[in-house]
DNA sequence: TTAGTTGTAGTCACATCAACTACAACGTAT
DNA sequence: ATACGTTGTAGTTGATGTGACTACAACTAA
């Protein structure tokens, strides 16, 4: 019915790290504090992350850090970080009968329309900045700010 | 991670219904056949289509016949009909922490970018008529007994 | 009244997800 | 050298969702 949670608390990562990286060390207890998830999972999601070369870890000391500019990272990258890119979007019924021209062919003309749908979901992704984003944040902070002090 | 496999189960049942409701009484017993599926999940199929206008049932003698030219009913009618509109494509992690720039700030940066993802497939989804599958499966079919023959 | 069907409640097994415990491996500071 | 904080990872638990299935009331035509 849904995907997990994991792109969403990917991009929140992302973004945390865009904004403090340089002012403090970024544990997974402080990404945990930050999202509300256990820093286990942060860490599993960290290490998602890593091995699609979004971010580096120190291990021993500790810390994360962005692996390329805010602007080289898009949506669609931490979307095929994060996500099985082996499941599908809408899984097939199992056994469609194959004695039944619409069982033997239903597969085919599912696919092929599938497909266009992820296909274009991609593409609006790598629209999608991290950088972008930020901008977005920091805007959104700023108007917060402004309605809390009148 | 993935939706059910309702839109799938669906489709299937209104391109048999489009392919052979003028030559058999369609019946959940006959669907239950050609999908593969159980015949109550296949029901709970057919009332969601119900509901959703794009089929009629005859209770008591049995029976069902789609509601609606196949030209006019489109994937984005069926997924409508089929998949839960209350629970997000992509869900947040629950708790982001509210004492955070970054924790206060996230579901509205991906809000935004996710309700566009969510709609660009949507409109995507209205141009593919049953219709146009239908025709597909039908060349598919003929494709395979051209096939077969050799 | 009988037969075949729809509509629906409820059970079961299974898979996935996220929280969590536990711990080995690692790197820095003392 | 060793103590400490951290990463990386295995494994458990509880919650949730899905699909197969049983059971049965309601319905309609013959």
């Amino acid at each position: 019915m849904q995907f997990s949670s994991r792109l969403n608390l990917a991009s929140h990562i992302l973004l945390y790290l865009a904004a403090y990286q340089d002012k403090q060390k970024v544990t997974s207890e402080v990404l945990a504090d930050t999202t509300g998830v256990n820093p286990v999972n942060v860490r599993k999601t960290l290490c998602l992350l890593k091995e699609a070369g979004l971010v580096q870890t120190k291990p021993g000391v500790g810390g994360t850090s962005l692996a390329r500019d805010p602007k080289d990272i898009t949506l669609a990258d931490i979307f095929d970080a994060v996500e099985d890119k082996g499941t599908d979007l809408f899984p097939m019924h199992q056994n469609p009968n194959p004695n039944c021209p619409v069982g033997r062919t239903i597969k085919d003309v599912m696919d092929a329309r599938i497909k266009v749908l992820e296909t274009s979901m991609h593409q609006e992704m790598e629209q999608m900045t991290l950088e972008e984003m930020l901008e977005d944040m920091n805007h959104e902070i700023q108007t917060q700010e402004n309605a809390s002090k009148k």
